[in-house]
RNA sequence: AGCGGCGUAGCUCAGGUGGUUAGAGCACACGGCUCAUAAUCGUGGUGUCGCGGGUUCGACUCCCGCCGCCGCUACCA
């Protein structure tokens, strides 16, 4: 039996869900969809970052303590993602005293190993941000947020030797060219260890809303240093419940192109320094672009791009949570950049769903009702519809291993394309009941249980939905796969037309 | 500035260790069909493969230069 362990970053909880985190989300949730459906051993995690000074702050700007802030945004994560259809195992959030243990015992135990020693850091410092620059990052000297003067600050901090890793995460580069992908990521990564690693401070005196340092406790850690320790608090790091050795050797941690530096350097020297294997892969995403731009709450609701019309519950209201599911795993090739667009979701259901899928399904359960008396009939053996079928599910298989749902979704669409042209070669709705008619009609249906099943990573509820409607049951976990090429549609069973699945969008939204 | 990437059909993008007529989807046009959600099926591309030069029998594919866009460059979720 395979496993399969995959993580989405836990979202920062100054902001609220939207489309970009969302399309992290989905995209986690049909690779963890695909794992099982295989009947790997499957366990997906995401949750929220709950640290930090911003969080603080932006609690006190609501009035509300940091954990009454926290709390309430944390749920809107979980509502969001339940609105999705999001099949988490677990939900982790970083103020758990799970948490709270385990980054105590993996930072203590870097600490017994000699990795993290005490220093000072100095730098251009804004007493309005409360925060350090670069110099580089200044304007004309000045901090670029408040256009003041900087002061030159010292603070005591806890340093972790990342730079004494720099050989051996070359070295882990070297000997996992998949580590992380695609590779002009982790060419970037590895151009930036190449270039040189610097120590780094993990720690603040400066706030206190954060996990205490266990052997200094004027201190809290810094929240990255933090939050990446969730992903082994959730197999029970250093607990009696330590799952680390069923699970850690098949994790895979999705993540956006703007923190692969932590992923992909600070994280797997972190795990060596602790005496663990670095993540077995990091997967990065590009972003979603509007207009052109990247997400973020600054565009606010009132600019060109108003966020309210693009959140995943508008979205999901307008479209179906299926439509969404597709469009965010269809339209954009993980790993690049995206542009999304109301247009672009609208003209992605028209083609796609309600012309292809929806209208396939329709056609076949309205000619079976009229021709074949609502009784589906059985497949012939090996018709040329059967044959294109298994080439698909080949393909279709490989591309979701790789982590390329867009290239899995479009095999699959030139199934469903298959299926439609096959319905024109036959021309079943001139023919007469009979024998004919039934092998045409019992190949359209093995398609479409086929489709069904290969569309269920992005599209629960529409794969049941489906199948519900020739007479099968839903998609089982293991079950329909191992029997993909071997069993058939039974045939004899009740076929019922039903509502258009994906009603066509008249009007550009 | 340094390092990296990108620039291919109206749009989104594939592709090529250099070799006959450069690909897909969408959009568009025409034809077929009328079972189906005015859906579907078939057919249709005279594109300087960013610009200039070089290597070569031959370059969109390799090399050099240039232009344009983007990413990373250390404490920012």
């Amino acid at each position: 039996m395979q496993r399969f362990y995959i993580t989405t970053p836990i979202y920062y909880v100054t902001d609220a869900p939207h489309v970009g985190t969302a399309y992290c989300t989905v995209n986690a949730d049909a690779m963890a969809r695909w794992h099982r459906l295989r009947g790997d051993e499957t366990l997906f995690l995401t949750g929220t970052d709950e640290h930090g000074q911003k969080v603080a702050d932006t609690a006190a700007k609501n009035n509300l303590s940091p954990q009454e802030w926290t709390d309430r945004t944390s749920a809107r994560f979980v509502e969001a993602w339940k609105l999705l259809n999001i099949s988490n195992d677990d939900f982790i959030r970083t103020t758990e005293e799970r948490h709270t243990k385990s980054v105590q015992s993996f930072l203590s135990t870097i600490y017994d190993n000699g990795f993290i020693y005490k220093g000072t850091y100095v730098g251009p410092y804004c007493v309005d941000c409360e925060d350090y620059y670069t110099a580089e990052n200044l304007l004309d000297g000045n901090c670029p947020v408040h256009g003041r003067p900087v002061i030159e600050m010292e603070e005591e901090n806890w340093f972790f030797r990342l730079s004494a890793f720099q050989d051996r995460l070359l070295a882990h580069f070297e000997s996992h060219p998949d580590f992380t992908t695609p590779e002009t990521k982790r060419n970037e990564a590895l151009s930036f260890i190449r270039s040189g690693l610097r120590d780094i401070s993990i720690t603040r005196t400066s706030i206190s809303w954060g996990v205490p340092v266990p052997w200094d406790d004027r201190h809290v850690f810094y929240v990255w240093y933090d939050a990446l320790i969730n992903y082994l608090t959730a197999i029970g790091y250093g607990t009696e419940k330590d799952e680390m050795a069923q699970w850690w050797p098949h994790s895979h941690h999705l993540i956006g192109k703007e923190i692969i530096r932590f992923h992909s350097v600070w994280w797997p020297a972190m795990c060596m320094a602790a005496g663990i294997e670095p993540p077995h892969h990091v997967q990065v995403h590009g972003w979603l672009l509007v207009g052109g731009q990247k997400l973020s709450k600054s565009m606010g609701n009132d600019g060109p791009v108003r966020l309210g019309e693009i959140a995943p519950a508008t979205l999901v209201d307008e479209f179906g949570v299926d439509a969404v599911r597709y469009y965010l795993l269809r339209n954009t090739a993980l790993g690049s950049d995206g542009e999304f667009s109301i247009e672009s979701v609208t003209a992605r259901y028209n083609t796609d769903l309600a012309n292809m899928l929806g209208n396939l399904v329709a056609r076949v359960c309205a000619v079976v009702n009229t021709k074949c008396a609502s009784v589906g009939p059985a497949p012939s053996p090996d018709s040329e519809l059967l044959q294109f079928a298994h080439v698909t599910i080949d393909e279709v298989s490989s591309a979701w291993e790789n982590f390329e749902p867009h290239i899995a979704l479009e095999k699959t669409w030139t199934l469903i394309g298959a299926a439609n042209a096959h319905l024109e070669n036959f021309a079943p709705w001139k023919m007469e009941p009979g024998e004919a008619i039934d092998r045409v009609m019992g190949d359209a249906l093995e398609a479409i249980r086929i489709i069904s099943v290969l569309i269920t990573p992005a599209m629960p509820d529409t794969a049941d939905e489906i199948r519900r409607r020739i007479g099968l049951g839903a998609v089982t976990a293991q079950g329909d796969w191992n029997t993909l090429r071997t069993a058939t549609y039974p045939g004899g069973l009740a076929v019922q037309k039903g509502e258009p699945l994906f009603p066509r969008i008249r009007s550009a939204a």
